[in-house]
DNA sequence: CCGATTTCAGGATCACTGATATCT
DNA sequence: CAGATATCAGTGGTCCTGAAATCG
């Protein structure tokens, strides 16, 4: 319908030196997969972001801002507008910590609890919908692999 | 060093949740992956799209950047100023097509296919800088995985 | 007149930097 | 004082939209 847009070009056109670079792989991929998440969470109006300091609260507690920073990968500047978001809906609470002045408590409320759950289902379809082409071993195959590059490159270099 | 950037966040402290979010480790390993390459790349004053373009002139010939904008995935848009930097550096050259006068023709020089072979190289060890922690069949199997997904999400829904 | 090609101006989003005020 | 915390303003890159100018 609409050729222009939506690029990654013509698939059949792609030079095979760049159609089989693995970073460029990755890349594309990667996009893909971004979009349509980015698009479904947009559509009862959360982000990402959301999703991950909602699963934060929920699976390790409450927590500072700057802790929330290190369980989300989510900047500690871009972590403020996230967690505005989301105490304008009522998600989740900021309170004073008692005994350090500096830090705030970021707590889940009930309606945080049960948005989590929501967004948990929606994710689960979408990542159904992203991996479909994909067989359950694929999956965890896959998985396996993203893991390992993962942990590799966020593990700080010793020293 | 420096803990409060390169963010990612500490890895222990990410909920196991999260963790084996497929969509979420997609995300972070091409972003470690894209920011090597970038890093990589600029060190010789050159960018992602300059590589793709380059290949796709060397790989299937001349073109117009209409076809450049299929083979490389850059956007039409943006290919232009992609070109304005190849010719300032004297590595591809512009010149009106013979019978439409609304097309260039896109042609690699000399110092361009020297170029291509140097970025070439370059990449070669980046990637295998990047992906260090996987075998050689891991590697493979990577390489599978993310094709089969990019050619399905790629490919426009028949029509 | 419709459609394709190149070009430019600008928007939206995102990771990140830097600075500031506050507090330990 | 050094160091941590939360906040805000702003940068640079990327993908994308929209429109103009030119031409088939």
């Amino acid at each position: 319908v609409n050729d222009t847009t939506r690029h990654g070009g013509n698939p059949q056109a792609v030079p095979e030196r760049l159609r089989n670079q693995r970073t460029r792989l990755l890349s594309f991929a990667a996009m893909y997969s971004d979009r349509m998440v980015t698009e479904r969470l947009a559509e009862v109006g959360a982000r990402k972001w959301h999703y991950a300091v909602l699963v934060s609260l929920a699976d390790n507690g409450p927590a500072s801002q700057a802790e929330l920073s290190d369980r989300t990968g989510i900047h500690r500047s871009d972590l403020v507008a996230v967690l505005n978001e989301l105490t304008d809906q009522g998600l989740v609470h900021r309170t004073p910590h008692p005994a350090d002045k500096r830090r705030n408590v970021v707590t889940l409320t009930a309606n945080g609890r049960r948005r989590l759950q929501r967004l948990d289902r929606l994710l689960a379809a979408t990542d159904a919908e992203i991996f479909a082409p994909l067989t359950t071993e694929d999956r965890a195959e896959l998985s396996r692999l993203l893991t390992t590059l993962v942990t590799h490159h966020a593990t700080p270099p010793p020293g």
